[in-house]
DNA sequence: CTGAAAGCGCTTACAG
DNA sequence: CTGAAAGCGCTTACAG
């Protein structure tokens, strides 16, 4: 590997221009700028990133926290592909590099960002899949660490975030079931802790006090993000005594198995349950009849939630108006079949 | 942030005995080592990783290269989220970290590789994805970074790979249909240069001679591995005039559009036309008439590929065999619906 | 416009 | 068993 110093002895001059050279300083002679850079290229030099970071205390690099693991497989990993593509060509504008950092559903998320954080190997983080109560959120406002959260957390208040509009697609949801008669509507929500639950829970309640319709618990389901969780909602919801007209999905994988229940019992999605989920996602996309769910540029939002964090990062801030720190991301609806009929049979 | 001088001063000891003590040197006194082991966790010291690295000329991380972009949103991404956690699983063990780091759509990989490991910010790498003819695998020979292909490749043949059984599934995919009777049978390629799709073309051909059919051009079909692509897919095929009785696809998502064009003309997969897709992935397992397809542990084959790298990188070998640098990665049939009646109606 | 030098935070021979 | 010092590859005031 060639460093700045082959570089300088090849060329016969110090390192110190070299290094002024290749970072666009000024005060420069051109023809040695030309000389440096041209040599640079012949001889694959590239700046040493433990060197610079040493030196200059940044690392050029912006770090994307996800949960790697089991559990997420064929859950939400589809969606950071997207999220990623958005956050890069943002990035890229200002030559930052992302580096997506998994945490293993075997680590402590909260002992993992203090490691990456310790490790000093980024300049800002962003974090997802936040939880009501996130550790993290603190450890990371009180290292003075940049960062934006994807997701919405009651632990502290001041830092940028976008969330996706969970409020919106239960409210937006309820409307729509309780416009084509239905006052019976269950939920189904993760089983976990993740704070977009409480959120989508809370506005699918004040929904239903706006329709004048009472609160069931009963109407609660809670089961894991995917098929198998799906299923378990189904057969909860065909054993209700008083069962349900519709049901509100917080995550479109569980459609799924809801959707395999129910045939298993000969009733068919649409006509005998009314059903919205939740990303019109390429895997709900698949569904048959198709889910009606909501939409959105999971691109955007990567670029968005670059933006926000590149705006509390006194280098980058001049790029951005710094107006918009933490969002609502919207989501549009997208009329599937699965909610279609206005009066469904009552479940036999 | 805190560093070794604050650690070391606040013990009033050198920091070359705080380093010893941390890093399980020997010769560093018991009490001292305790000492200097409560004053870090108290401190919340963790070595900055710049230092170490300029210092060591190591990171402690390894790097998994994959390729993020628009194209690949429902595609091959819920793969990778298996496969990282094997990885995860096995690094850990030697206290290595993944980065995963994506390649975006907008950038050529071999630049992007190259800009990585000029980084210096890995040890070792992981590339996936690869071509019949991958740069990236002559850059990373040549710069000696220890590197491992998910992935064949007829570039450079020295370097340790884990393949998926392309070949395999294509051999007992058309054993099957021809068991079944069928003998025109087409194949859905991908429409990209990855290698994996020459394996599986020559074994549909491999197979076909070993039955005694004769190869034909036309059922040789090419699209994008996705919805999109399988639904192009089958209006080409129904428009043959001689259609085949089977297909064979190179990825599962194409049997979404499959699926529904075919739908469009009434007709109905494993009745009208049998099909097997390839991974009998979380997506795959959606489809109604179940597709036959293969699958494998995701998991499993982090794990492998880890082990494998490791074995070529000097620090870690030792745990290691060696002896299972390259492999072919089996995959186990799974039974559908999908190519189940043995001789299917014609398509009308 | 350029060079010499300091120093970022570590680890590791080398003395003692 | 411990300390003092060198040096990894950079960038950046500081002189000239």
């Amino acid at each position: 590997m060639v460093s700045i110093k082959d570089l300088a002895k090849h060329l016969d001059i110090s390192i110190g221009t070299v290094s002024r050279a290749l970072n666009d300083k000024p005060d420069v002679n051109k023809q040695t700028r030309e000389k440096v850079l041209q040599a640079a290229d012949n001889l694959g030099y590239v700046a040493n990133q433990s060197g610079r970071s040493l030196r200059q205390g940044t690392t050029n690099a912006i770090g994307f926290l996800i949960e790697s693991g089991a559990d997420t497989e064929g859950n939400s990993d589809n969606f950071f592909m997207g999220v990623i593509d958005g956050l890069q060509s943002e990035l890229s504008k200002h030559k930052l590099d992302l580096l997506v950092l998994p945490c293993s559903t075997d680590e402590n998320p909260e002992n993992y960002v203090k490691r990456m954080v310790a490790r000093q190997l980024v300049d800002g983080m962003i974090i997802s899949a936040t939880h009501t109560i996130d550790k993290r959120i603190d450890f990371l406002s009180k290292s003075k660490l940049p960062f934006v959260a994807l997701g919405q957390s009651e632990t502290g208040k001041n830092h940028p975030w976008i969330d996706l509009d969970f409020e919106g697609v239960a409210r937006v949801s309820i409307d729509r079931f309780v416009k084509n008669g239905h006052r019976r509507i269950a939920i189904a929500l993760s089983a976990n802790e993740l704070n977009l639950g409480s959120i989508f829970l809370k506005s699918y309640k004040d929904s239903l006090k706006r329709h004048n319709i009472e609160f069931s618990p009963e109407l609660v389901l809670q089961a894991n993000s995917n098929d198998k969780g799906g299923y378990a909602i189904a057969d909860e919801l065909l054993n209700l005594n008083d069962r349900p007209t519709a049901i509100l999905l917080v995550h479109e994988l569980m459609a799924h198995g809801l959707y395999r229940r129910l045939a298993e019992d000969g009733l068919v999605v649409g006509r005998d349950l009314a059903v919205i989920g939740f990303r019109n996602s390429a895997q709900a996309r698949m569904f048959s009849p198709s889910l009606t769910s909501f939409k959105l540029s999971l691109r955007d939002l990567g670029i968005a939630l670059a933006a926000s964090l590149l705006s509390t990062m006194p280098a980058y801030q001049k790029h951005y108006s710094g107006k918009m720190l933490s969002q609502i991301w919207p989501m549009e609806i997208v009329d599937g079949e699965s909610d279609a009929e206005k009066i469904p049979k009552n479940l036999t």
